[in-house]
RNA sequence: GGGCGCGUAGCUCAAUUGGCAGAGCAACUGACUCUUAAUCAGUAGGUUGAAGGUUCGAUUCCUUCCGCGCUCACCA
């Protein structure tokens, strides 16, 4: 991008120009009377003969996104609130001075006009200007007004321009607001407590995830980004929040892909006095009722497929029951229930799909209760389109999860589904300070097998169970993937407004380091 | 990180077998007082991502690098 070039040296000698005639280049504010949704929805429907007949005076501002100018007059459209109206600029109306403005304006310029509604000859409902007033000036030429932009990696880097030109990134992420509304109209209706729990952790916990590392300079501390708040929240519940909640991000330093983004939205929340199986229902209720209020129904289009979020249409099923139904023709004989009990089976499960279908990494070190979820990615995950919620995990991969009392290889744990996409995650908290500690220690076991991922040891949550933690059911829910279902985006960073890429040549950041010896 | 693909004017895209780098929109000048992808006449705009190589000649072929996309493996 060259700041200097000549469309952008042009356009701010007109801005003088401009400024010459008596208008501010900048001015401070604008008055208008109308946005322009307002006057769509308002007078859309009337005729050419009734909008003569009571004149209505409109004031409204936009960016001028078409312009056409034929001698002494010439229209425009402008656009506000992502919606287009025309205005027609008469030199007898607006007089020579109004004029000489109007034939300085570009595309991408914000203007503020008075006049009143009519119809032109073609129909089409439109601003009678009688006064032009210059708001801003866009500098810098937008994209062809026809395709738009279309160049993902422009499109990221300058989601302003993006914004402006294509009306449907607008939409998604005016469903994202929605959505994240919906969920917080859910949560408080059944009671939850917004809290904020801390983004800087000396201890990344609450998830299997590798972090990021900061420094503190006065504490001269490291710090970890949150992979999670889910430490933080159930240390709420001890201290008798029994029903809290938080909407934010959290960050895990691993690949990026159509389904991740090293920042993230989640929803994650935790209830007092249930487990596992009352806080599915309720998530289900919240899933359910998100779609109803980002999109006003419950069927949404999913490429190809459509996905049906009403309560009849989830399915719900064991991870052992899932590989067996979703195990492939190709790798012979369906398990058994039996085959999930030993190291030995495990292992000859892996072999058969290995051998017939594709590769999955396994180490024969690894705990069974491990390979089994990795066994269940591979079979199962990939035919979930419709909601699905998947129960029972192993407790190898569940360190925060109670176990199953009659089978302590298994959790109360769950996970939802949908488009192939994990979108949540919920379980009956292990609340037993001895329990923890035990897991916590096989997690370290993992970590010195080479598990970068591992769990560390917090003390201080095992402290805190120590003071006894209801019993409690938690779930987390990934906004951005369910923003993605709910508006058909197939990559995440098409919910994400401003998505981490490399940065830019000739733009790039200061060194840290040098901040670091500037402030030291 | 591996594999595949892409990079040409501000934007969207062309360029035959390796043979003068082009169009539309945007911009500039002029005409036009109901246009809407306004129209008409004219003008300007390029180190073809970068460096090197092959060749009489490279946007085109080769190598390296940079950037981007898709995809596979790990993570939600």
């Amino acid at each position: 991008m060259a700041l200097d070039d000549d469309i952008y040296q042009l356009r701010r000698e007109k801005l003088k120009q401009i400024e010459a005639l008596g208008q501010p280049a900048y001015p401070r504010k604008y008055d208008f009377s109308h946005t322009i949704s307002q006057i769509l929805a308002e007078y859309s429907d009337k005729t050419a003969d009734g909008l003569e007949g009571s004149r209505v005076n409109v004031k409204i501002a936009g960016r001028i996104m078409a312009i056409r100018l034929m001698g002494k007059a010439g229209f425009a459209h402008l656009q506000q609130g992502g919606q287009r109206l025309q205005i027609y600029i008469k030199k007898d109306a607006v007089g020579d001075k109004g004029f000489e403005l109007y034939k300085l304006l570009d595309l991408g310029d914000h203007v503020g006009v008075s006049g009143y509604l009519f119809r032109t000859r073609t129909g089409e409902l439109s601003v009678h200007v009688d006064e032009i007033t210059f708001l801003s000036k866009d500098l810098l030429p937008l994209p062809e007004k026809w395709h738009g932009l279309t160049d993902v990696e422009l499109r990221y880097r300058q989601r302003y321009v993006d914004l402006v030109m294509n009306p449907e990134v607008r939409e998604v992420f005016l469903k994202r607001g929605k959505l994240v509304q919906s969920l917080r109209r859910s949560m408080e209706a059944q009671g939850f407590v917004e809290v904020e729990t801390p983004m800087m952790q000396p201890i990344a916990g609450g998830a299997v995830a590798r972090p990021f590392v900061t420094h503190h300079n006065t504490l001269d501390m490291d710090l970890y980004l949150r992979i999670a708040p889910e430490l933080y929240l159930k240390r709420l519940t001890v201290g008798g929040f029994d029903r809290v909640y938080e909407i934010n991000r959290n960050f895990r330093n691993e690949g990026l892909g159509w389904r991740w983004n090293p920042e993230f939205t989640m929803l994650e929340f935790y209830q007092a006095y249930t487990d596992y199986r009352g806080v599915m229902d309720l998530t289900q209720q919240i899933v359910e009722q998100a779609a109803k209020d980002v999109t006003g129904g419950t069927r949404t289009k999913w490429g190809e497929d459509e996905i049906d979020w009403a309560g009849p249409n989830w399915r719900r099923m064991t991870m052992r029951d899932a590989i067996i139904h979703y195990w492939p023709e190709a790798a012979g004989a369906k398990p058994e229930i039996s085959d999930f009990t030993s190291q030995q089976s495990v292992k000859s499960l892996v072999q058969r799909f290995n051998a017939a279908h594709r590769h999955i990494a396994y180490d024969p070190k690894e705990p069974a209760g491990k390979t089994i979820a990795g066994l269940f990615d591979a079979v199962a995950e990939e035919q979930l389109i419709q909601p699905t919620i998947i129960s029972e995990f192993p407790t190898a991969v569940s360190p925060l999860s109670k176990q199953k009392p009659d089978e302590p290889d298994w959790t109360e744990r769950w996970e939802i589904f949908v488009g192939k996409m994990e979108i949540a995650n919920g379980f009956s908290e292990l609340n037993d300070p001895e329990d923890q500690r035990r897991r916590f220690e096989s997690q370290l076991k993992e970590r010195e097998r080479g598990d970068e991922e591992a769990h560390q040891m917090d003390e201080d949550y095992i402290r805190a169970l120590s003071y006894g933690m209801p019993p409690a059911g938690g779930v987390g829910l990934g906004v951005d993937r369910l923003a993605m279902l709910l508006t058909d985006s197939h990559t995440i960073r098409d919910v994400i407004l401003f998505p981490l890429l490399r940065p830019e040549k000739g733009f790039a950041a200061e060194d840290p380091e040098d901040f670091k010896n500037e402030t030291a």
